[in-house]
DNA sequence: GTCATGCGCAACCACGTGGTTGCATTCCAT
DNA sequence: ATGGAATGCAACCACGTGGTTGCGCATGAC
């Protein structure tokens, strides 16, 4: 249950670079306010239609529905066809890749220092 | 020392809606490629020139700059200037906070999971 | 002083993107 | 069967963005 929030599975040092290119594209659709406020909505609501998600914003459906296709081919968002609707859901194991890639960032800065200050001390 | 990557600094729930508006610049300019890869290796080697960073790729030194500035204008990177050289340098806070969003995110999604098997399980 | 290095600025270009409007389509309901 | 709701598709537009080239300006090295 839940989502593996745990355990970043050390990539760090070594698979850092080749995970960048994978990851871009998830924060790339990240990076949209829009995106982010769909994100929030679905995650805390479960699955919603297109109409649900266009009528909390002020832009047109059109708009939402791009958003939504960028967001699939991000892999953060899954849609299930159900009669004439469908209904899009929160898919969170991109936003774990995402976490990760910032913990392996972070990581590799804090080693860093801890070279840094370890050559210092040395002196 | 080290940075802060623990205590997610709970704004979980109430502001999360009202983070994503500062968050989202930091997701957008984290989302290239080439400026991960810029972030990469600043925080590996610390300080480097603009000249420095354009060996490693394939791109002209003026797109180089471009990319810097955009990370700066996200907060991601600052520079510092010495002598004819300008050295730039990762600034890890807006990672953490980029992290803390995606924390947020995460637990959120795991609180809906949360209800929705209590909620099952109350039938 | 002179020269090369490191950098900034500006113009330019192709392309992507966020957004719109208009119309066609599908499917449930009456 | 007919109407309306939910969606898809396509064209269009303004603007941002990643990238280039060209030139000018400082500053450290000789």
């Amino acid at each position: 249950m839940a989502s593996p929030r745990s355990q970043p599975s050390a990539p760090g040092k070594s698979g850092l670079r080749a995970s960048l290119k994978k990851v871009s594209p998830v924060f790339a659709a990240l990076g949209d306010e829009t995106r982010l406020r769909i994100i929030a909505a679905l995650c805390a609501g479960g699955a919603r239609s297109i109409a649900q998600l266009t009528a909390d914003t002020t832009i047109t459906r059109q708009a939402v529905t791009k958003h939504l296709h960028v967001l699939a081919e991000a892999g953060l968002v899954r849609d299930v066809k159900q009669g004439r609707e469908r209904r899009w859901e929160f898919e969170p194991s991109k936003v774990e890749q995402a976490r990760r890639s910032l913990d392996a960032i972070s990581r590799r800065w804090d080693e860093a220092l801890a070279r840094l200050k370890a050559c210092v001390e040395a002196e």
